[in-house]
DNA sequence: GGGTTTGTTTCGCCGTGGTGAACCGACGCT
DNA sequence: AGCGTCGGTTCACCACGGCGAAACAAACCC
């Protein structure tokens, strides 16, 4: 994953959903500004004016950082989704859905099996389904994951792009 | 956990048991030395010469990344509540309460369990539990930490997200 | 006596699951 | 190209139940 650069504290609005997206970033910090005080490690800054080695050795850094965490969701004994230190409660039924596609993350699930994996003895409505990944969506979105549409396929977890 | 301070290209023989203790650690680069490209969370450098505060604010976040890791909420022989050098007296209900959730920091704890542990021999009223952890959930603030809900499951004690 | 601890009641928010409907883009057919 | 259908998204609404929070009152302890 690419460490993106902000400009800070002028873009802190930015910084809010790269931080929730788990997205590496390096603060480039202003000749008066105070530094930061994040402890999250694919966090760093660097005081202006900087040379450019240490720019790029601090970018590398983080940039390896990023790419040893490569870490998969799990659904724990609780019910709970954790990914990277983070973790939302789902509701029984968005745990049977997300279960089916944290069990292939990265790959297609069909609809079919999700809808028999939430409702075994037959989905309520057509829609129900729709409905539930609408709400998962935005439940999982603060963990920097999505789910992906694959059409007539099915759908496809996997780790936010932006 | 104190951070330690390493002059570098200088004292690198010094560097290498520091990192296999895992001693948080900061590099003073002097002005020709390449920067290091360590990828370990509790190693940090700054390019000399550098401000004071910037000095003050690496090490503050070496300190809070060693501490974080092994900092667990303990609940002493007076019934203290004790967290990274700050403490809280409890009630006994909240001690039992406290005791649980401690026992599986992180980990979500039963409702019924709660309530059991509370109250062995059967509790008052349903809504005794909910108002004992809201009184808890104000008595640990101070502390840094935080008690959440998963409904219909339990509780969950973690550190407060900043 | 004054503060603390505990239990209880009441009110109300909000999470959850379900449904119908509007909307929209992709695809296929003529 | 034009058009209808299909698959999917999103919203508004409802009903129910779990849980939060304030306020009150009694018991307890220094």
């Amino acid at each position: 994953m690419d460490v993106v650069l902000v400009r800070w504290p002028e873009e802190n609005l930015h910084l809010g959903e790269l931080r929730g997206s788990g997205t590496p970033r390096l603060l480039l910090v202003g000749p008066d500004a105070a530094p930061p005080d994040s402890v999250d490690p694919l966090e760093d800054w660097i005081r202006l004016p900087a040379e450019d080695r240490d720019v790029r050795a601090r970018v590398a850094t983080l940039e390896a950082r990023a790419s040893n965490g490569l870490a998969v969701p799990e659904i724990d004994d609780d019910g709970l989704l954790r990914f990277r230190d983070r973790w939302v409660s789902l509701s029984p039924v968005e745990r049977e859905l997300a279960g089916a596609l944290v069990e292939r993350f990265g790959a297609v699930v069909g609809r079919e099996l999700m809808a028999r994996r939430a409702w075994p003895s037959g989905a309520p409505t057509r829609n129900a389904l729709d409905v539930h990944i609408l709400r998962l969506r935005r439940r999982i979105a603060p963990l920097g994951l999505e789910v992906r549409t694959v059409r007539s396929r099915g759908y496809l977890l996997q780790t936010a792009l932006s």
